[in-house]
DNA sequence: GCAGACGCTTAACATACATCAAGCCCATTT
DNA sequence: AAATGGGCTTGATGTATGTTAAGCGTCTGC
């Protein structure tokens, strides 16, 4: 594994719990590096997830596909954060998602019961992955929240406001499909939004 | 505590983990119960919320309220759920939420120091604790999802099929309000799938 | 340098859902 | 029994977003 890489998942650990150089020398050797193409994927519909999937470098996504094969984004995924489909790896059944390169992209996979296995070892750990899983949690019902009440427009300000990096390094078909429109009408608001001088 | 009371949390509690009669003693005497006539409220919006409340007798219901004064239930907990407002609970800020009863409801309240402190004395309530957090994450995660790409329709099918109960002892304009939608809307799809024979 | 694919935009039209306003049914109060 | 109010429905109309189809730049592989 590359030393940056190792750098990035040190960093990102150590932002929420301390950690000896030891525990994550153990840590770290739990994890294996791959290199993922763009709009190649790590995981496919019907798979069982059997990993957590740590973004060193580059931006990745998970999506449905609905009954017309339109792609639905829930998550995407840059440098410093995790991805991977909680609902199959906790209940051991097949995803629903597929999990894909939006740029060509170097993660960090630990299988999931070998990080149940670290948890005993090394407590810190736990509790950071317990501090993430609550954090993610918090930020999911704000999105379902907004989804619910907002109009896209607001959405879309949002978004563009929390992850400014989002504009700069995803298509935007990706942002309309993550907000839960359409490109096209991404684009009306778009528009709209620059008439207005926003 | 009536011994009824007590009896649904223990029952709860031994769904999803072991626990020795002594542990559940020391849990239970962190609870204090408390009693919410219809249509009051256990948090208001701009409090902090401190605890988190087991529902051991009747319907609660979280909700954000719009710039419109439009209700937007964000959670419908019967006996046996929880409910709060985890996102003030995580980061100690203000909740946006409104936590209020449906009918004539039996809370059991335990304070969110408190319970950490418990966590260190009976790990299995830990657990317990965690293994709800990662389903109740999912399952808003499938929520969110089915709100990104499926109808109001397909929701309002899903959610009568998951929880048959609602229908009966909830007023169907909360549970448009929690699909996403107006009572109106709400209204003429059942109208719909009635005349559909559904 | 060119063909093709991709990402984005635009326009015309269709649909799902919201809004506004009215009225009905049923339970509760008087 | 009449009056009241809440919950639900209905109809007419408005709006946000989807759908379909076309076109335009830009990048990329050949």
């Amino acid at each position: 594994m590359e030393t940056i890489h190792r750098e990035r998942l040190k960093k990102t650990l150590l932002e929420k719990v301390d950690l000896r150089d030891e525990d994550f020398e153990k840590i770290v050797t739990a994890f294996k590096s791959k290199v993922i193409k763009r709009k190649k994927d790590l995981l496919r519909v019907g798979e069982v997830c059997r990993f957590h999937a740590f973004v060193a470098q580059g931006f990745m996504r998970s999506f449905s596909v609905d009954g017309k094969g339109a792609d639905h984004i829930m998550q995407i995924a840059c440098e410093g954060h995790w991805i991977g489909d909680l609902f199959s790896i906790f209940t051991g059944k097949p995803s629903n998602l597929c999990i894909e390169a939006i740029e060509d992209t170097t993660v960090l996979l630990i299988a999931s019961e070998k990080l149940e296995e670290l948890y005993v070892q090394v407590p810190a750990l736990e509790r950071y992955f317990r501090k993430t899983l609550q954090a993610a949690y918090v930020s999911t019902l704000q999105r379902l929240s907004s989804t619910l009440r907002d109009p896209a427009e607001v959405r879309y300000l949002n978004l563009i406001q929390d992850q400014p990096g989002l504009l700069k390094r995803v298509p935007l078909s990706y942002i309309a499909s993550y907000l839960g429109i359409t490109p096209e009408s991404l684009s009306r608001i778009r528009k709209q939004l620059l008439e207005n001088g926003v």
